[in-house]
DNA sequence: TGCCAGGCGGGGT
DNA sequence: ACCCCGCATGGC
């Protein structure tokens, strides 16, 4: 199989420590070199002083690794905008001076709505020991040079072994992910959407507006659960009932990306205590004895 | 032990 | 437009 290897500096001051270690497992960053698989191509980043070294190697000929690579980062947008309004909020401002640039990687719609599934009802630790069950438990791998890379299961994968969602300790969401293995495995990712996934029993606005948050960068969605309302409240003194609202007309096109940032700026603690947090002012990365959104790639025993 | 968590759907009023 | 409940699982 031809494949062209296509490397490159990173031009983009970014904050790439986080860019690469944000969600991210273990065996997809090790605080050095990160390894993603990303629409037929593997990503690597090998983390210099203040930039990044990014590669990609992709699976098919008629792939331009190149622009997968832009695309992966988002490296054509510096997000300026968002981290304007962030610079002047109450809540992101800390975040947005240490992590300027910060931005999510992209994840496929397919396993973006398999996270937004196991956030659902659930804290932050269990739901992704969940997705770090799944991953294991069906072992997916592909070879890229002497390396065996652990990558999620697909629909396919997932259907030909139902039981082993429950056996990751996914409980009720397992018949949800079998419903939407269905959908993908009948149907093109970039056919499906938004009304195509709430259509799913089980996801529901807060599942498909993160999944498209994640996948898309569909960044104008607002991914608010009970934790996100009842911070947005308790930040901006308003009712629970107007959170939506007044998060919109704060973030605008930046909701998603808000939302996301605020569950690293505040190591997706409970409630309880990212209330707590708030209001003693610690609004960035702190936590290091468990695994947060920001060091969870450090956990290399945990999962 | 019972409650409760980054939801959701189904049922009510 | 609300309110309420059950749901697997695991942590406290």
């Amino acid at each position: 199989m031809a494949s062209r290897r296509v490397c490159c500096g990173s031009r983009n001051i970014l904050p790439w420590r986080l860019v690469l270690g944000a969600y991210s497992f273990p065996w997809e960053f090790n605080g050095e070199e990160a390894y993603y698989v990303f629409d037929n191509a593997v990503i690597t980043a090998v983390l210099r002083e203040s930039s990044a070294e990014l590669c990609a190697i992709p699976f098919g000929m008629d792939v331009d690794a190149y622009e997968k690579i832009i695309l992966f980062f988002d490296l054509g947008n510096p997000y300026s905008e968002f981290y304007e309004k962030a610079l002047g909020d109450p809540l992101l401002s800390e975040f947005a001076k240490k992590y300027m640039g910060w931005r999510p990687r992209l994840t496929s719609l397919w396993w973006a709505t398999i996270i937004g599934i196991c956030q659902q009802n659930t804290g932050f630790i269990q739901g992704w020991r969940m997705l770090a069950s799944i991953t294991k438990l069906y072992g997916k791998k592909i070879i890229v040079g002497s390396k065996a890379l652990l990558i999620p299961p697909t629909p396919a994968d997932v259907l030909k072994h139902p039981d082993l969602l429950v056996k990751a300790r996914t409980g009720y969401r397992a018949e949800t992910i079998i419903r939407v293995a269905k959908l993908f495995a009948e149907k093109d990712e970039d056919d499906i959407g938004y009304d195509e996934l709430i259509s799913i029993k089980g996801i529901g606005r807060y599942t498909a507006s993160l999944a498209l948050v994640l996948a898309r960068r569909e960044y104008w969605r607002a991914p608010i659960d009970r934790w996100l309302k009842k911070i947005i409240s308790h930040v901006y003194h308003i009712d629970d009932r107007y959170a939506d609202r007044i998060y919109h007309e704060i973030w605008g096109d930046y909701q998603g990306l808000a939302a996301l940032a605020t569950t690293i700026a505040l190591d997706a603690v409970p409630l309880r205590k990212a209330l707590e947090r708030i209001d003693n002012g610690i609004l960035v990365p702190t936590i290091m004895d468990k695994p947060t959104p920001a060091n969870m790639w450090k956990f290399t025993n945990y999962w």
